[in-house]
RNA sequence: GUGGCUGUAGCUCAAUUGGUUAGAGCACCGGACUGUGGCUCCGGGGGUUGCGGGUUCAAUUCCCGUCAGUCACCCCA
């Protein structure tokens, strides 16, 4: 039933929902950092022009564009690439380079949702600008593959395939592709997965490519190796220093460890026309979702965007797909309940004020405290009803009063069946004073509170 | 934007060839088990069957439209 809700496209955050979005970000953050990148952001609402200008109207067509009361037309940033490209190249005689920034950005697009495709989603981006090493392009690679070792996935799960359209490039000349061929071979290359092989031969004799021709491309994608690459065209002179490039960019992925989930893949080649050299695309093993993530070098951007020639590279990564993945493979499960670190419970012993100050005390000193709120019950309610109220909640810890000046503290959570442990017996003024309340708490086993 | 499929309680699903007041489990709320617990039992709230029209004595069921979801195409920052 859909009588009222989001917005098409658009999704409501429920707590579990949002416990999942922030463990994504989390993730995020902690690899990004752990790579000296820095964290930036950017208006979510921009000038329509900043979009339009770049590549025509390629992406006009989907951008989540209206007029404002100012009469100036704006639309809600599909991307983040130009606001990144505005700002480092404000400064960009500044920075120290290279520059390395990430950001989370909730971008937006107008167009028909589907699986995996919403009409906003949250995308990290993280981009390098200043090096054209191809250490650099290995880094940032790296960088996406760690968060999925971050979020628990392995080789067996997500694959990386990368390419590099100057490579790409040498062997389609080598093959005698000619520069205005050059947009349809890319086209069909990109497909050539998802398309039967006629059609894309049938393309390829549409542009003038002659039999031997079109053989030789559709063989690219069987290249999986450098050994491939010195077979098919280790005899083209022309080729060699893209080749012996590319050899370098594996080698240094080799050296970072991250080897086992790359694969070599000439037909990934990116849909925007901007990137100019190495280029990858994440995925999950099974090839049955969206790319989880996209990037590569675009070395001539930011002097289009921002009149500044710096080379650059960088990749996007949304939150949606990634989401269905860790769902599918049950990475989602742990961490998702936050209950309070305490639940405070009332006796027939203490009078209901009591329950307050005791609660107010832990809270004093970090912890997440909660009791049944409702005064009536405070008063009358049996202690097995209010634990089991804690146990609803996700509490770790009870705290069932003794009486107005003692209370019992003891974990609620134990094996199904087993006997209620005994808990370990505080002074409840002693919870007033930080140095003696922690300790008393220490006794009873409770770690520190968590500070985040 | 184009086409296919699907819409019943918060969730998963029932409801005879079209037949009386649309049911169940889970979840939620309350209570009992006469003061330290996940069990069990009892009770309760919750639906204009997505919405609007049409056919019919009668529509959750058949037809049309619309909205939403989903899949494919287009596109993919």
């Amino acid at each position: 039933m859909q009588t009222k809700g989001p917005l098409p496209g658009f999704r409501d955050f429920y707590p579990e929902d949002l416990a999942r979005r922030t463990a994504i970000f989390r993730a995020w953050r902690a690899v990004a950092r752990r790579y000296s990148f820095v964290e930036y952001d950017g208006p979510p609402l921009e000038p329509l022009e900043l979009y339009t200008a770049k590549s025509g109207d390629e992406i006009a067509g989907q951008l989540y564009s209206f007029e404002d009361k100012g009469g100036r037309a704006v639309s809600l940033r599909p991307e983040m690439t130009p606001t990144f490209a505005r700002m480092v190249a404000a400064r960009a005689n500044a920075l120290p380079k290279p520059v390395r920034w990430f950001s989370l950005p909730q971008l937006f697009r107008y167009e028909r949702a589907q699986r995996g495709r919403l009409r906003e989603h949250f995308q990290l981006n993280v981009d390098i600008v200043g090096e054209p090493s191809e250490l650099a392009d290995a880094e940032l690679l790296c960088v996406a593959i760690d968060i999925m070792r971050e979020l628990g996935l392995g080789p067996n799960g997500v694959r990386a395939r990368v390419s590099d359209r100057r490579l790409l490039n040498a062997l389609l000349a080598a093959i005698g592709v000619t520069e205005g061929q050059l947009g349809a071979v890319y086209g069909v290359l990109d497909k050539i997965e998802r398309q039967p092989h006629e059609i894309s031969r049938e393309k390829l004799e549409a542009v003038g490519l002659v039999p031997n021709q079109v053989e030789r491309v559709m063989a690219l994608p069987d290249i999986s190796s450098m050994d491939d690459l010195d077979r098919d065209f280790g005899h083209v002179e022309a080729a060699q220093p893209a080749i012996a490039q590319f050899g370098r960019y594996l080698g240094h992925l080799h050296a970072l460890g991250v080897e086992a989930w790359v694969d070599v893949d000439l037909s990934i080649v990116r849909g925007l026309a901007y990137y100019t050299g190495t280029v990858f695309e994440l995925f999950d093993a099974r090839g049955e979702l969206r790319a989880i993530c996209g990037g590569g070098r675009y070395d001539n951007l930011l002097g289009q965007l921002g009149g500044v020639d710096l080379p650059a590279l960088g990749f996007g990564m949304g939150d949606v797909v990634l989401g269905e993945l860790l769902k599918e493979h049950g990475l989602f499960d742990d961490g998702l309940a936050e209950g309070p670190d305490f639940w405070v419970v009332s006796s027939e012993h203490n009078a209901p004020a009591t329950v307050l100050r005791a609660a107010a005390a832990l809270r004093r000193l970090g912890y997440a405290a909660e009791y049944v709120l409702n005064e009536e019950k405070l008063r009358t309610q049996k202690s097995s009803a209010q634990i089991k109220s804690a146990e609803r909640a996700g509490a770790a810890w009870l705290m069932v009063l003794r009486d107005d000046a003692r209370a019992e503290v003891r974990p609620l959570s134990r094996a199904p069946g087993a006997p209620a442990r005994d808990g370990t017996e505080i002074v409840l003024h002693d919870l007033l004073d930080p140095e003696r309340g922690f300790a008393a708490l220490a006794e009873a086993g409770v770690p520190a509170p968590r500070e985040d």
